[in-house]
DNA sequence: TTTAGGCTACGAAGATTTTCGTTGCTTAGT
DNA sequence: ACTAAGCAACGAAAATCTTCGTAGCCTAAA
């Protein structure tokens, strides 16, 4: 049992956001947020298969179940950046940030947003 | 028609670095720098996919073939972290870095690095 | 009680990705 | 010329990921 579970695939992930960004919610409520993509057993398996990996959570006392993530937001966010992070950008962030930017322009609000960051950033680590 | 073409999967970005790095390789290089991990054939085969599918380019005046990324490191990286950040943050940027930055820790050098990214990014209209 | 509708569970097909064994060709060394 | 080593091609198995049809259960309405 290590903490380390594999990283979501695309469509859970998809859920998964939906699940962030609305909370608990049924199978149907899940599948219309999807714009009811697919069909509904789809979206019904996609649950269960993310219930056994402990993905989410699931309350079953009623028998429509109301599922809702089992992992942190924040957490997932930083598996997936620290992956693609060593996978396609040789461990740099600087260089990250840097594609990050050309692929999403940011607005001067977002650039300060994150000068806002950088400054808060405690000196983690002396730069040698 | 798009231009779009399927991101790579997580095997071919591995070698694809590899390639970006290191240049221009043979499948035995190629394989060596993988760690000779898997068997040869294996990295032949994706090597092999990869062609097909116009991620690479090979000179195959010699018999043992040699291979070179099609695909620019920039624009890949483009492509995978506008994926990212749609997919995980919501379009957001910052949100983005935040994580980031949670994930590797930067040291003063790399976060100087990406203050000046940023302040070049602010006029960017600008030719110097 | 019968029926229609909503729900879970299950199984399996399809699609994609990853892995490797085998075959046959080419070349260097004997 | 013969053999061994290295190489590309191929096919297919194995592993994942995605999708959906069907069966069976429960409940409310008629």
């Amino acid at each position: 049992m290590s903490k380390n579970s594999s990283l979501p695939t695309d469509a859970e992930l998809e859920i998964l956001q939906i699940l962030w960004d609305g909370g608990p919610q049924t199978v149907r409520q899940v599948w219309e947020a999807l714009g009811s993509r697919g069909s509904y057993t789809t979206t019904l398996k996609f649950l269960q298969i993310m219930h056994e990996k402990g993905t989410v959570r699931r309350d079953e006392s009623q028998m429509t179940h109301v599922y809702e993530a089992a992992v942190e937001k924040q957490e997932s966010q930083k598996q997936l950046v620290g992956g693609l992070i060593d996978r396609a950008f040789g461990g740099s962030v600087s260089e990250l940030v840097l594609r990050a930017l050309s692929a999403k322009p940011a607005s001067k609000k977002e650039l300060d947003a994150i000068r806002a960051l950088l400054d808060q950033t405690k000196n983690p680590k002396k730069g040698k």
